[in-house]
DNA sequence: AACGGGTGCAACCGCAAACGA
DNA sequence: TTCGTTTGCGGTTGCACCCGT
């Protein structure tokens, strides 16, 4: 499988094409007692004619040890067309909610089956945040922790994935304490101490507006097939807070709290 | 058996972000 | 702050294999 190699520089002198056993022997013994890391530098000291990007291609797709190869699950499966639908293209973050799977090895059982499965099925364009239907946010614990506030969607209860944009506390209470005295009070208007709106002033109905497709990330308690779990970071200080109130948007279409998904859907804040 | 089109998948490419001097 | 290098990512390419004719 000879690639055409392009006609500058030194690249005559590189190897392409698949690699032979023995150049995978190679890297194997190498990488196991120098390390990963700084593959140009790898690349040459290991003997190999090859491109410091093909060595590290090869180890993190190929060769490492903890890598699962082939056989994917049909729950796997199920989960990387839950999340493709959440996450488009974006193979690294779906890579990191399937232990064992690289980018590399979804993107090709995306590209080469999983994407006609999906386009044969019917109901695929039907899903939550294909359509207008709304969203049922429940609030599990409203009292958030002091590192994050985050939400947790559990798919056990639909086959439905959920693709939230973007979400927004609309009410939020801080704590209050007086000096010498541990006792808590909770303050409804605590934004004397906390970010205001940007424009000098901080109505009662503000908190904070983020993006959750830019902080999505696996949460390390999260069992991956019954639970997507975001995580975003709180930005008021060390205090805890609680959400009274919020509103978020899906991926096409807009829900509130008050809205109902039909039967048995649940979005809830949790404590993480 | 020979041929040709379709498919799967490993490797490559270009770009951007992260990093470090 | 700048600039060169490294790393990470997603898209594309092209060969080997499969399968129908």
């Amino acid at each position: 499988m000879k690639r055409k190699g392009r006609s500058c520089d030194n690249q005559d002198a590189v190897n392409r094409g698949p690699w032979s056993a023995e150049e995978d022997q190679i890297l194997i013994n190498y990488v196991q007692v120098h390390g990963e890391g700084n593959w140009r530098e790898l690349s040459k000291r290991a003997g190999l004619k090859r491109l410091g990007k093909s060595c590290r291609l090869r180890w993190l797709n190929y060769l490492k040890p903890d890598i699962k190869r082939g056989n994917i699950s049909s729950d796997e499966e199920d989960l990387i067309i839950r999340l493709h639908s959440l996450l488009g293209n974006r193979w690294s973050l779906i890579a990191g909610r399937l232990p064992g799977r690289t980018d590399h090895e979804i993107k090709n059982y995306w590209n080469t089956y999983l994407r006609k499965k999906v386009e044969q099925n019917h109901n695929y364009n039907n899903l939550p945040g294909h359509n207008n239907i709304p969203i049922k946010l429940r609030i599990e614990s409203p009292r958030c922790s002091k590192n994050s506030l985050g939400i947790v969607i559990d798919p056990t209860k639909s086959s439905h994935p959920v693709t939230i944009k973007s979400m927004s506390c609309t009410e939020v209470m801080m704590p209050t304490r007086t000096v010498n005295d541990f006792t808590t009070s909770w303050d409804k208007n605590p934004f004397a101490s906390t970010p205001q709106d940007g424009h000098g002033h901080c109505s009662e109905g503000f908190l904070k507006h983020f993006d959750i497709s830019d902080v999505l990330m696996p949460y390390e308690d999260c069992r991956f097939n019954e639970y997507a779990c975001v995580e975003v970071p709180q930005h008021f200080g060390d205090e805890a807070y609680k959400v009274i109130n919020a509103v978020g948007e899906t991926r096409y279409d807009n829900w509130k709290i008050d809205d109902y998904f039909p039967l048995d859907y649940d979005v809830g804040f949790s404590l993480f």
